[in-house]
Order: structure tokens, then C-alpha cells, then sequence
DNA sequence: GGATAAAGGTTGGATATCAAACCTTTTCGG
DNA sequence: CCGAAAAGGTTTGATATCCAACCTTTATCC
């Protein structure tokens, strides 16, 4: 086992989730959403309005490509944009809807990605694979 | 510890690795170089010349991605493209001597880049990181 | 209190990426 | 042989993504 492989394992394995999600999406009949658009909705799903500042960085991604990406979902009708009234720089985001009709299929999406990466590996096993990456996720920045 | 978050932690473990490299090549002065290309320059650095097909193969890539990519490597220097004199389709790639003197320079970046991921994580947690990663990478599309 | 700095967002420019459509060349079936 | 299918690549169009520059609004400092 050649362990110098690691980046290209990782990266590869990201792939496969972002692909198995997309095919998913497609499949529910889930138009023009990407795993990124979920992301942001699943917080939002947890978080009745949240600024863009925060969003991005719960999101871990930049502000300007959740600019984008939110943009996507106004044009959707899944989110809709308010700007505060004590900043007015501020924006919030918060769930249409439409958007909030849309968590169960997420969830369900979301349960469906779990049982399939962890099939075949035991619990002890899922908890030390999460305890090695969140520690090579540190050495890096 | 919570393994639902093994998506999120994967993808943010690769975008920790992109970043690194992109701070890497950026500190050497190469510059216009991404982690794409060097998994390309990488495969020439380890096959004389391979047609754009398996190229895209090998770095796990659609082949219009490696077009764009090669595109790029071919305008600043680093390799050639040759029609092949038996099959009029194919097109071989190669390193250039500017391409050639890339390798130690990458593979100190690569070794850089293991080193680090790998800091205080012992040889049996690496296998078994490399183990399951393999293991939930199978298990996706 | 008025200039200056900081903060929240957006815009613009660049790039990696994929899928689908396409073009050429080679192969294959009848 | 010859027409159809397959194979190797490229082009086109769309999208996610980042960084740097920018605009507004708020906070800070002398």
C-alpha cells in the first residue's frame, strides 16, 4: 500500500460524492442545483436567516461565489434575499417556500450518500476515518 | 464524533490540499500552473508519451477538461503535441526540455505536500486511512 | 465632527471542469 | 468495397470557483 497516493485518493473520492449527488438530484427530478446550492440550503435549513459573511463561511467558500450561488437560488425561487434594517450593508438569506419544501428530499438525499459510503465499513472503522482526516485536514491550510 | 459530516470533510480536506499547492508553485515562481497540470506533468514524468485518451485516464478527467489543459501546458512551453504517424486521430504529448526541468521542482513539492498531510500521523494510521478512503471510494460512482 | 479605516456585498476577469455536439479518421459488417 | 459505426480529439456552452477591485455603509480616531 503506497501511501504517497493520498491527495489523488481524496480528490478522486470527492469526485465520486460530487458525482453519486448530481446523478441523484437529476434523478428526483431536481433541476439546476449543484452539491454546493445544497450546502447552502441545508444550513439554512438549520438557521432561520443568515448573512452572506456568515453564509460563506459556513459554506467554506468564498463570498463572491456565494454571491453566485445564491443568486442561483433567488432565480430559482428557493431563497429570497432581504436587506436588514440596522445595516444596511447587511443581507439576509432565508428559505421561500419553495425552498423549504425542498428538506425532506434533501435529507433524504443526504441519508441516502451517508449509508452508501459508509456501506461495508463498521463503526470503529467510521470513526477513526474521521478522526485522520480532520487531523490531515489541520496540517494544511 | 459525528461521521455524517464525511462529505464536508473530504471536500475540505482536498480544497486544504489545492491550497497548498497553489501556494506552493506560486512561492517557486511557476506561475499559470495549477494542481491539474501537475498531475499531467507527473504522468509524462513517468511515460515517455501518451495520447490525449489515456492521458485523460490517468489523471481522472474528461478528455475535452485535458484538451484545455494540455492547451495550456503547450503555450508555455512545457510539452508538444505529435499526430501520430500511425493513426491520424491520436496525438501524442510529450515533455519539452523546459517540461523535463520541471521534475525535481515538482517532486519536492510533492514530497513537501506528503510530508506535511502526513505530519504526526504514525505508518499503521496511514495505511488505514489509505485503506478506508479506498474502501468508501469504491463504494461510489 | 469630519477624514479615514473597516466591513459587507457585488462585479469583473480568469480558470478548471463537464457534457453534448461535432469533425476526422479508422474499423467493420455485409 | 462501401456505407455505417466506432474511436480519438476538439469546440461550444454552461457552471463553480477564486482573487482583486470596487461600491456603500458603518465604525473609528484625532
Amino acid at each position: 500500500m503506497d501511501t504517497r497516493n493520498i491527495a489523488a485518493i481524496i480528490s478522486d473520492t470527492r469526485a465520486g460524492i460530487n458525482r453519486y449527488l448530481l446523478q441523484e438530484l437529476k434523478r428526483l427530478g431536481i433541476d439546476g442545483l449543484a452539491p454546493s446550492h445544497g450546502a447552502i440550503l441545508f444550513h439554512l435549513f438549520n438557521n432561520e436567516q443568515v448573512n452572506m459573511k456568515d453564509l460563506a463561511k459556513a459554506v467554506r467558500r468564498d463570498k463572491s461565489t456565494v454571491t453566485a450561488l445564491v443568486g442561483k437560488l433567488v432565480a430559482n425561487g428557493y431563497v429570497d434575499k432581504v436587506s436588514s434594517t440596522l445595516d444596511q450593508r447587511t443581507v439576509y438569506v432565508k428559505l421561500s417556500q419553495r425552498g423549504q419544501a425542498l428538506q425532506p428530499v434533501f435529507e433524504e438525499v443526504s441519508r441516502n450518500l451517508i449509508d452508501r459510503i459508509w456501506r461495508g465499513v463498521d463503526e470503529a472503522e467510521q470513526r477513526e476515518l474521521v478522526r485522520l482526516l480532520k487531523k490531515i485536514r489541520a496540517n494544511l491550510p
